[in-house]
DNA sequence: CTGTTAGCGCATTCAG
DNA sequence: CTGAATGCGCTAACAG
């Protein structure tokens, strides 16, 4: 921190007081300080180039405009990018600050970065996940305002805003069922992500309303599994005419799969996937679901900031929806 | 920020002075306080629970340990996490902590950005890029200890860490060449990137110590591109055997085409791709070079870290190697 | 209408 | 060995 220019330094060449400067530069000085010596302090504060301390106002007003941000996970795929934009953001409009505290993996520092960020006197705090997560905040984590982001406490008793993972499942499917497919196979992702559960749930309802039984067959997240799994199921016998996707990646692997085996997408085969991957989905085309991870970072924000002024967090999940996107790679089925 | 506990609480439950309390936590103890009052400071510390107020500290030291992070784009892609996450860890352990802040896209708030972080008495700032770029730093930016994230100052006058592009496209170029390939397509980038021009540098180079001349074609950087332009490329007359792709998802689009084709990868067609993209380069099994984004983070905080202490940075560019990823997509040439 | 004073929490003098 | 005093930069209350 080099030589600053402090109020003091604007009072003395404005030649006035260092309250006059606080009071006019911080709107208080109607019916109190003269028209002169208000444009004498402005002038004089632009010309030095004066910048309002936060670090000495946050001692005086007990408050550090800063949001604290954690994770273990955020910094790392193509999702907590977006997410934390959003939050940022948000956080800029109120005046606010990101703090971000990332450790890549190694959850157990996550204590460590907790401390750090509560000496610095953070207003809020915020842990977020790169993929939907249960994460139990530990106590000392919940004395302060707190929001998980994409994260979901399992005991409800924190707030987490999250998408609405089962909705998203449900429409996927529709993406299907609404061009006439009957014959659907859904590749899901691992069980040990709590999303797979809820994907698959609506899934199940919206093949229970059309009236029709598919197959649900375990995948995983990655464009190999999509490849391997995609062509055993499009050169099996009782091949289907729609695929749903763990996510776009696995998708992709489908389209290679499909290319493979000589199989047109969407002529031969209709393919959905899941996430709206930046990378991915627009370019090859694919029908999808999108995570709104920018909207779930403002409105992680949103929460945590109205909640600093009286109301408190309700706790349980905030769900934003999930936008369906319309591209080539479903057609009616040709059989 | 609620109410907390001060050192002056402390000092009162061990009975003895705020002094006392703060030399023994600072480790300034010895000699100087009695070992039955240092237990009682500590003893009572721990029972409070007392953190250190590391505003008022920054107040008093005139130094926040606190590093500013602008970026219009790190909060957008697959790339930026590694690089913050490395930055993140690397500043944790010097205790320090990033503000971040995102514009995501935004570029003309960059200046309200840097504002707010010099409000907050930033010790130092990075500017982050998710993709190579050339950026000058305004003076505003200047007049702090500064440095450039995965980006460089034209003027040369900022110190910017950047991964080896150069011998990265030659590098590239090499997995195809010491594998035997005398004819070799590459698809480039697009020109508007800077990494395009040194990249393909680094393969003119390589192409000419191995004494053969290449076709580059320019691309760009999407699965789609790769798709096109794969097809275009693998089914023509003169069908190269190997192939360098821009990045992995041009590659991705590549194998996509070869596989339309009936072509195998690596037998009939040898593809090389760029960055090690972690979502699509090691489930390809693709032969890429990889960025060190990770590094990158560590670094640049490292030697932004160490210009405080004395040595001032040194200006133009901090080159961090890349590293070659050797995968199952290249083989010898079959003709 | 203006200037002075006090205090946010800390670490460092300097007297005791 | 310890306690009181000082100042970092700011703003609100209060006295002039």
């Amino acid at each position: 921190m080099a030589r600053k220019v402090t109020s003091q330094d604007v009072a003395r060449e404005a030649g006035v007081s260092r309250s006059a400067v606080s009071m006019v530069l911080n709107g208080r000085a109607e019916g109190a300080i003269s028209a002169v010596n208000q444009k004498a302090v402005r002038e004089a504060a632009e010309r030095l180039g004066y910048r309002p301390n936060r670090i000495a106002q946050s001692l005086r007003d007990q408050t550090s405009h800063t949001i604290g941000v954690i994770s273990d996970s955020i910094v790392t795929g193509a999702f907590g990018g977006p997410m934390l934009a959003g939050a940022s953001v948000r956080a800029a409009e109120s005046d606010y600050v990101l703090l971000v505290m990332g450790s890549d993996g190694r959850t157990d520092r996550n204590a460590e970065f907790i401390d750090a960020l509560l000496a610095r006197q953070v207003d809020g705090l915020i842990y977020a996940a790169e993929g939907m997560t249960a994460w139990a905040p530990p106590r000392i984590f919940r004395r302060e305002p707190h929001i998980l982001l994409n994260a979901f406490d399992p005991s409800g008793g924190s707030t987490g805003v999250v998408c609405d993972e089962v909705e998203g499942g449900y429409r996927a499917t529709c993406l299907l069922l609404d061009a006439g497919h009957r014959d659907i196979v859904a590749l899901t992702g691992t069980p040990d992500v709590e999303a797979t559960g809820r994907r698959s749930a609506g899934h199940q309802r919206a093949l229970a309303e059309a009236g029709i039984r598919g197959r649900e067959l375990v995948c995983g997240w990655e464009i190999d599994r999509g490849l391997d799994l995609g062509t055993r199921v499009l050169e099996a016998e009782d091949r289907p005419t729609g695929v749903v996707c763990a996510n776009d990646r696995v998708a992709a692997g489908v389209l290679l799969a499909a290319a493979r085996l000589g199989l047109r997408v969407p002529e031969d085969v209709s393919v959905v996937g899941y996430d709206d991957d930046p990378n991915v989905a627009p370019q090859l085309g694919l029908s999808t679901v999108g995570i709104p991870h920018r909207e779930m970072g403002v409105r992680a924000v949103d929460l945590l900031l109205g909640s600093l002024g009286e109301a408190s967090l309700p706790g349980g999940e905030v769900v934003v929806p999930t936008p369906v996107m319309r591209r080539g790679s479903v057609a009616p089925p040709s059989r």
